[in-house]
DNA sequence: GCACTTGTGTTCGTTTTTTGCACGCGGGAG
DNA sequence: CTCCCGCGTGCAAAAAACGAACACAAGTGC
């Protein structure tokens, strides 16, 4: 679902740049992965030849990693053409399941959506981009269909900038620097100044709402999910279509609903 | 999220149950795998030794594979202990961007929630279980959280009814029987020849509720999904709390709700 | 119909990487 | 202090990767 997969966001890509030569490091892990990652929505079925291609592997190498997944039950194939099989769910399953935190959240989430009648979704950082952990979807605004894994770009989302702001300065400078800032719409602020500033307000105030600057149409206000020690573990928001909220009105009726549910979790869980 | 993990579903379960010994399984791959597999609620958060543990991998296999998934930004470390990154989810990622369905069926989907106003989800079969693959979420009924990936014994649910009934007769039988089909209510059918009768009327019907056999108190209803040229690619159900609305109310009011939006989703996708 | 190109998937010996084991190190608890 | 547990490292033995063949099919031009 949704292909963005925007910024550069992971500094170091998979694949096979000829690995570095440490003899820590297990090359075949990295090419079946690759090979996991070959399969896209424009490439949802391949040949053993079309993945070797894909991934810059041999057709040989492609084909040990394709029958080993097949094996493991990762991947299926007809005979001809390979697939992959649901049982890769299981891999980010188990970093999901490894976080209490969502399975804290859900229900607040839920109850914040059913308030507000709107999407209310949950994120971490990740690099550049923000990476969906959480969502409770409502009839869809958004162009894209936002599903867990999905990522956006950190610094023209609201729960980006609430993340970035809550990072030690000078990693959240170095990736407001670093990162590609495209601007998607005409109001998208792309200035690392200016962001930076913003920055700052988003920390003193402890919430974040962007307008329209990822996506024309869109706006969506964020506050930080913490445990109880006060560390920041993720971001929260709720989005509405421009055409039935103002910004003013966001702020008068859906914060207060976030910050109780932010306090709830917190308060919720262990640690 | 969801201890469950029902079935013995898997066949071949990974590990190193030392490999077949062909030429053509990676056996790095499995390892490195089930290194990403032994990670879960019980264990989030782990030092080197007890991955090697888990997985029954040997200190120094553990440390290569977790340094790889380190470097490939797969897990993080503070030096001492390893979790899962959100990257993670790339790879389940993969899978669902891979699909159409799940993009295609998703604002039916919300559509049908928010016109019930109960939680509405879509899974597929693989094995002895359902997997989880969309869901749009209300406030929880169940007790237990279910997500993407999460998993369910098929012969127990309304939506793993629906998945066996449309499987070919042989692959159905064979399933019921060898599937271990524990009790999981006091309602819970579990006898393999009055599940069959029951598939032969949900192939005949076109749809399955299930009362109470999961879980106390949790009714479902459930429908197939089917692409244009009338093949079954996965479940959607609804779900109601059995004090808010009597099986008689869900076929009525619910049912055809389902119905419409799997039309829908048919017509929607492609070939 | 025929040889021919092109793109498959598969096999095999050789080179290269990975593995498991044994050993050494260090820091916290008793 | 010393024991124990967790971590890192060197090396012979085992494995995986590579590349180059081979087999096969479908389409191509003649």
């Amino acid at each position: 679902m949704q292909k963005t997969n925007t910024s550069a966001s992971s500094e170091r890509d998979e694949a096979d740049p000829h690995g570095p030569d440490d003899r820590e490091f297990v090359n075949s892990l990295a090419r079946g992965l690759s090979v996991i990652r070959a399969f896209s929505r424009e490439a949802p079925e391949m040949t053993l030849s079309e993945v070797a291609a894909r991934t810059g592997l041999t057709r040989a190498a492609a084909r040990r990693f394709l029958l080993t997944l097949d094996r493991l039950g990762y991947v299926c194939t007809d005979g001809r053409r390979f697939r992959l099989a649901p049982k890769i769910l299981d891999l980010g399953f188990a970093y999901l399941s490894s976080m209490d935190l969502w399975d804290v959240a859900m229900p607040y989430m839920e109850q914040v959506s059913a308030e507000v009648h709107e999407s209310c979704s949950a994120s971490v950082i990740e690099g550049c981009d923000i990476v969906y952990v959480a969502r409770v979807p409502t009839t869809r605004i958004m162009s894209v269909a936002l599903n867990l894994g999905a990522r956006l770009p950190a610094f023209a989302t609201s729960m980006g900038r609430v993340l970035l702001a809550h990072l030690p300065d000078a990693k959240a400078r170095e990736r407001l620097l670093t990162c590609p800032r495209r601007a998607l719409t005409a109001r998208t602020v792309t200035d690392a100044d200016r962001l930076w500033e913003i920055l700052l307000d988003v920390r003193a105030k402890g919430w974040c709402l962007v307008d329209q600057e990822l996506e024309e149409g869109l706006r969506s206000i964020a506050v930080p999910l913490r445990n109880q020690r006060g560390r920041v573990l993720a971001a929260m928001n709720v989005s509405g279509h421009a055409s039935r909220i103002t910004p003013d009105e966001m702020i008068a009726r859906y914060l207060p609903v976030l910050r109780r549910a932010a306090e709830q979790i917190a308060r919720a869980l262990p640690g």
